[in-house]
This record gives C-alpha cells, structure tokens and sequence, in this order.
DNA sequence: GCAAAATCTGCGGGTTCCCGCAGGACAGGA
DNA sequence: TCCTGTCCTGCGGGAACCCGCAGATTTTGC
C-alpha cells in the first residue's frame, strides 16, 4: 500500500497536491497533509510514509530541513519537492542534502499539472529522478564554471553573509587569514562587484556587504539560506 | 459597473481570488485578470479600473511597485492587498507609497475566505480601509518605539544593505561621516548585533554585515526591498 | 615523473570601519 | 532665561578590511 504525505503551507495548493496525488496515483492509499515543516516531519516518523511531496519555503521549518531529517531517519523515502522558485540557493540547498543514491524530484509550480501528475508518477512509482529543465539549468551553472560560484566560494559567501569577519572565518574553516581574503577576491570578482558605471565612483561600495546584495538579488543567495548557515554557526559554536 | 483587477501571479490563487471576487460583489461587472505586476499596470491603464486585489511578492514587477505606478497615475484607485506575508518590509513599502486619503486594505492569504470577500467589500464598496490584524501589528512596530526602527534608522540599514560605503550615504543624505556613523550605531544597538553568548566572541562579527543579517532574518528587510533601492540608487546617480 | 596551474601563506601598506570624547546647534519646558 | 535632551559635527586612534607581491605547497594534466 503506498501512503503519500503532502506538506505545504498554503491551503489552496495542499487540496490540489492532494487531488493531483489521487488522481495521478489512483492505486495509492492513505494521503495525509501537513502544513508546515515540523509537522511533516512528525508525520512522516509517526506514519511511516515512504513518499512525500513538499513544499520548499515554509514557516515553522522549511522543506529542506524537513527533508534533511526525514532522510536522515529514512534514507529511502522518496520525495519531491514542489517550489515556486528555482533559487540557486534553493537548488543548493537540495542538492546539499539528498543521500547517496535517493531518488527525488524537483518541480516548479509554475509546470503544468500535467507536468506533476508524470513527476509524481515517475519519482514515486518508477523511483526516477525527475528535475524540472529549469531547475537543471541552475544545478548546472552552481557546478559548472559558469557565472556559477565554486563550493568553496559559495561556503565563503554564506559565512560572510551571516556577518562573521576574516578571522572568524578562517578559524572555522581552519585557513590563514589571508587565503580567507584571497577567496573573497575570487568572490567579488565573479560577482561583479567591481563594477564601475560612472566615473568617480571608486569607494562607492563596501565590498562586503555589496556581494551579499548582490547575491540575494541574483538568487544566489536568499533569506532561509543564511538562517539556515545561522543555525548551523550556533549549534556548532554553541556546545 | 464596478469593474475588478486581479494581479496575481499563482494560476490557483488567480481562479481563488476570481471566484471570491464575484462571490462577495455580485454587483460586479468584468473581472478581468493579471499575471504579474507589469501586466497588471498595463491593464489597469487600459481598462480603466477602479478596483483592484493584488498579490505583493510577483517576478515582473512585484506588488509594491505596481501600486505605485497605479496610484500615480490614478490616486483614488482602490486597491486590496493580498499577500502571504506580513514582514515589516513589505508593510514599510505599502505605508510608504499609499496616497494621501486613498483607500487600500492588506489581507493575509492565511485569513479566512470569509475575511477576504468581507474586506472585498469593505475597501471596494464601503470605501474603508481594512488592514490584517497582524499587519497593523507590524505597523505599530515600525512607527512606534519599540524594537522597530525608525524611518532614520531604516533608511540607513536599507543604504548599507545594497553595499555603500559611510561616505557614499553621508554624500547621499547630505550628512557628515561622523552622522552616518552615528546613526549606525543606533542601528547596531537596535539590532542587537552585540550580543555575545559565549566567552571570547569578540571580533566574531562585522558589525556591518552582521546587521543585515539580522534584518533579514527578523523580516525587517527582505531581498525585494533591497533590489528596489538598488533601483532607486541607480536613478539618481545614472542620470 | 615533470611542468603548469591552482592554492595557501606571510608581509606590508593604504583605506575603511567602529567608536569614545567633546564641542556646537536647536527645540521645548520650568 | 536657563536647562535639558537630541542631533550634527570634528578629531583621533585601534581594529578590520582590501589587495599587490612573492615564495611555498598542492593539484592537475600529459
């Protein structure tokens, strides 16, 4: 019997997940909603679902780190992730978690509901990755040598987003202060923080703070993503 | 004939909202619809509409922005604001682009359906404000004097948070160096950017960053506000 | 196995940031 | 009128940042 949990916050797109599921799943059995993170996470544990479909972006925990802990207890559930964007960050944030050899699916909101009728159909039935051309597009340029930052750069662009210094960050990341600063070159170089519109506008920006601007505008970086590095910091400072 | 706009950009939320509008105003005439924030100007140009329910929080153009081309255009348009959040940088957008006298509302997609059609009608027929009760909540805090900023303080953290340095926003501002740096100094306090839990976290944080940071984090700023005072800055210095 | 490329590291400096101290301007109240 | 509170301003200095230069180390490609 194939039980499907649906987690997301917004009421109107939980009842259309939940006909979509029937409809697409009709040999599917039980199909429990959550509205938030935490209580999907509850859910999944106390219900034993092995399917799950949800959103990313939610209140009380977001999908990735509702994702990350039911992984972490079922490293074989099947889940797919049903989002209105395709942040880099977000992508990231995905790609970051999925255990070795899991099987998921990413697809935007915005697709056809024929679109998530067959993803559903794939990921849960056929145990296929199923992830949407756009969200692919992104995956590529975040590993690539694109526009895309390097990991190394994209960890350095967190840390400096929560607001640690040069040397806070060396510490953590057991480096000198000078490699710190010498990633950070990399960083305002690719993005593009040099740049220089008109003239005599030297020292206009603090470069700093401008790549964190400059990421969030270009998605690369976004809100949960630094409360999550947030999170991370305390916990790890915290013991 | 009353005449409605929807500006939304989610197709579920749009059929929602179309159903809900003609529900609460029976009286209503054409009820025609958006997709994102740019549409929705041009189709509040052309058709000439008095009435419009629109979602903050859009690619094109978002919410903020529309209004504002709407409201310049047309001051006595009526417009209800429908969005999923309530953060103080949203709400600090609305109060500052809503015209002298002119009736708006900010309903959260949470509230109820029967709280949505009663504002429909409140802002559209009875003319009468009507704004969420967690909205006003926010609303007093970044009036009043509690841990919200102050426009002062506010204006600063926005000026930091798209990258300039002291002396460009002291040049901006038509202020010192020593003022800016005052002033965020102010920002740091309210921010709680001090806080020191354990032992040795001194120099652990750029001062800076740090407080952007938490802007983010507390929902005082968010990704679009900055991106539009990037907008703004660019206007007056490309000139 | 070797050369090329990429990284890490220290040094030195110019610049910006952060802020205590102190004096001046200006508004409102006894 | 004087006093008090608030805001702006300059000065000075310690710390952090940004970065060119150059040698050491590691990784990569053939």
């Amino acid at each position: 019997m194939m039980d499907v949990l649906i987690v997301e916050d917004d009421a109107l797109h939980r009842s259309f997940l939940n006909e979509a599921v029937r409809a697409a799943l009709p040999e599917c059995g039980q199909v429990i909603e959550a509205e938030n993170g935490l209580k999907g996470e509850v859910q999944a544990r106390t219900s034993r679902v092995e399917h799950v479909v949800m959103d990313l972006q939610m209140n009380e925990r977001n999908g990735i780190e509702a994702a990350r802990t039911i992984w972490r207890e079922r490293p074989d559930t099947k889940i797919l992730f049903w989002s209105n964007y395709s942040d880099e960050a977000y992508v990231r944030g995905v790609a970051r978690i999925v255990p070795e050899g899991a099987t998921y699916g990413y697809v935007l909101k915005s697709a056809s509901e024929e679109r998530l009728k067959l993803a559903l159909r794939s990921v849960f039935v056929e145990s296929q990755c199923v992830i949407d051309r756009e969200v692919r597009g992104i995956q590529q340029k975040s590993l690539g040598n694109s526009p895309g930052l390097t990991d190394v750069e994209y960890e350095i662009l967190v840390d400096v987003a929560v607001g640690l210094t040069d040397k806070a960050i060396a510490q953590r990341k057991h480096l000198s202060l000078r490699s710190v600063q010498n990633r950070l070159q990399q960083l305002y170089e690719k993005l593009d923080v040099y740049e220089t519109p008109g003239q005599g506008s030297e020292g206009w920006f603090n470069l700093r703070t401008r790549a964190v601007a400059v990421a969030l505008s270009r998605k690369v970086l976004n809100a949960s993503a630094i409360e999550r590095a947030e999170r991370d910091l305390r916990q790890s400072r915290g013991i």
